[in-house]
DNA sequence: CCAGTATTCGATAGATTTCTTGAATGATAC
DNA sequence: GTATCATTCAAGAAATCTATCGAATACTGG
């Protein structure tokens, strides 16, 4: 029966790709890498992993065919392979937050409750970028904005926001984003704006999100 | 710091759902759910474990919110809990093969080489069926076809085929197909046909594919 | 060539999975 | 009530995964 042989090895290496998923520090260095390419530290940084854990981690990542890495100088950059890997990583976490109790529950917690404001889909907010409606304001830190942001956006992190809050012109809809769905930067910037009076909204979704549905990005500049 | 924990913990939810499809034999639990609910006893004996195992990966299933089960009797049915699942399944699938070395060969090995034909998408079965051009086969065995079919299909499993092929109109052009993109039946069976001196291809997927683009399905008799 | 830095490798301990076996639970049929 | 069948639970051995450490490798700049 070679056949069933067929079968069973074709589905032991979707499982490999799986198990590359089913770790949460794996799938935090996949959320960055979503946002763009990075090096071993930065990631290590970023995730609080030591190096080599975090190195370990990029690798299996890499025999699951999930992200390809380049060498260039002394460091060594991976990248997302592929906007399939996009997509894989928001099925799995669509699938979690409507079967998994436990998920629903820390969104409810953490999120929908700082968020009695709708996120704003990228339809909409592509029209009133164009009509010139709308302030966007990219909450994350300074060097992801550099490496691609959505079009027009103003690159003010969570941490800075509060010091320029001058520097938002106070009759414009501001539309605040982050990393992701999930992300929680975007949802205190948007509580602390409607606290100061002005008019903010979500972004429901970040920079993979975006470029997915096919809109361009725009890189470089502290904007 | 809360957002740290927040998402930790979200990711590590995420992260039990793929550690849930991690393994070979739960992806083909899974697979075989797609196509119909189905009681532990069943699958045991579809996949070759043994029925406590079974029961064991299938709690797994569960616990990740992949399936959903029902008490009938003195059996337990399982079932696919959602569209999202197999959504899921697809794009696992889809990144295992554009990444995978060792599985773009395993197809190219195993299905594309039988393969000359080029498979047809649903949209275009669809067209072919309602013109009455063409004569469409299930090849999956009796019960699963009884359980839900592509309307109009007449179900002749693999085995079958050879000795009912006078059943067949020979003028008329013969569209099989099985339980996905990956199943091998189909192959074997347009294979077969062609030698035959039929017009035969191969429809590119299942039931699940067909329904989640929406399709009706048909159930009951053995047509 | 050398010092310094970034990344990977190898080995280890501890935790988790997988599979098997045998017994326990729950529902049906006589 | 008892026998029977389908499923689940429980416990143990073998295999695999995770995190960590120190050492090895590869590149840059001087």
């Amino acid at each position: 029966m070679p056949e069933e042989n067929f079968k069973k090895a074709l589905f032991a290496q979707f499982a490999r790709v799986a198990r590359a998923m089913s770790n949460g520090h794996r799938l935090e260095l996949l959320e960055f890498l979503a946002q763009s390419e990075r090096s071993v530290d930065e990631l290590a940084r970023l995730s609080g992993l030591t190096v080599a854990n975090t190195s370990q981690h990029l690798q299996q990542l890499r025999q699951a065919g999930l992200v390809s890495s380049r060498k260039a100088g002394k460091r060594v950059f991976y990248r997302i392979s592929g906007d399939d890997v996009s997509l894989l990583f928001n099925s799995l976490r669509e699938v979690a937050e409507r079967h998994i109790a436990d998920v629903s529950q820390l969104i409810q917690t953490y999120l929908e409750v700082k968020d009695k404001l709708e996120p704003l889909p990228a339809k909409e907010l592509l029209s009133r970028v164009r009509d010139g409606l709308v302030t966007v304001v990219d909450v994350r830190p300074h060097e992801e904005y550099a490496t691609a942001h959505i079009p027009g956006a103003i690159s003010i992190p969570l941490a800075e926001l509060e010091q320029r809050l001058n520097e938002l012109d106070p009759d414009k809809e501001i539309v605040a984003y982050c990393r992701g769905p999930h992300c929680v930067l975007a949802f205190d910037a948007v509580a602390m704006l409607r606290e100061r009076g002005h008019t903010a909204s979500r972004f429901d979704g970040g920079l993979p999100e975006w470029r997915l549905q096919g809109h361009q990005v725009e890189t470089g500049g502290v904007g």
